[in-house]
DNA sequence: TTTACTTATACGCATTGACGAATATATTGG
DNA sequence: CCAATATATTCGTCAATGCGTATAAGTAAA
């Protein structure tokens, strides 16, 4: 519970699971649509995973992130709370609004040119060779 | 809301936010349940004020403190799911129960004789000379 | 005002966590 | 195997935090 709290007592932290909110992304459009470098980007991915917030799915070179619930019920409540409250913060609409925009062309942004696009969650059409982590 | 997330990733100001749960509450009390140092409890308590979490009464010598609602709908809603979560926790269950032990005979533990007993929140009663803090 | 009592804060220390830079690991394609 | 790409981890540094001890601040009563 400890740990579940301080997952989410970080900025930076936050941001990401804004923009998973209920897509599965892959790192380099979080550091791009953050603008971070992309050490710590995954610093911050491999807490949350830790802490059982999110899973991660390698498909090639990529590592595809997504929010996962907490098998406890409070933790899961809160859990979704949060992610409400994200988004009706200022800071983290225009964090999704940058997320759509990439989405909608990669090609503008030169870091994202063969990169995977998020994937809408449940969206269940195996491409392939993708292998489960943690 | 990243101070918010903060001040609740502490095992000891979740133990301290449980037993305020629907009470105002003496740092006596908090001392004697938790069994903690007083500076400890002290330093937490001040920690979730500087939060905007809880807030203080003075009562002569002793400080009351009570649980309040952040004017913020998101915060508000997390925290009331967060104090929900802390009542189905075996070990939050246990400070529970030892505090109605505790406000049914304080006389029972010698720290708490003469101090004033929780108070249910709502409970308007002014007891006299009481200063709010913060 | 002196004393006792309750609570808050200052101090020193140890731990944790965040960061950038550099480097390691994993995968793909030549 | 080698090079290129994507991601993870390590390292050194610095700020934040938690703790116990000691002490300060506020209040009530003698």
């Amino acid at each position: 519970m400890e740990l579940f709290f301080q997952a989410l007592g970080d900025q930076t932290r936050l941001r990401l699971l804004n923009l998973m909110g209920d897509q599965e992304i892959c790192v380099c459009y979080f550091v791009e649509i953050l603008q971070q470098g992309q050490p710590k980007i995954s610093r911050h991915l491999a807490y949350l995973r830790r802490a059982g917030i999110v899973q991660a799915r390698r498909e090639g070179k990529w590592m595809h992130y997504r929010i996962v619930m907490p098998p406890n019920i409070g933790a899961a409540q809160v859990l979704r709370q949060t992610l409400d409250w994200l988004k009706d913060e200022r800071a983290m609409q225009a964090d999704r609004a940058r997320l759509n925009k990439a989405c909608c062309s990669p090609a503008r942004f030169n870091a994202l040119a063969g990169a995977p696009k998020p994937i809408p969650v449940g969206c269940t059409s195996d491409c392939g060779s993708t292998i489960e982590v943690n």
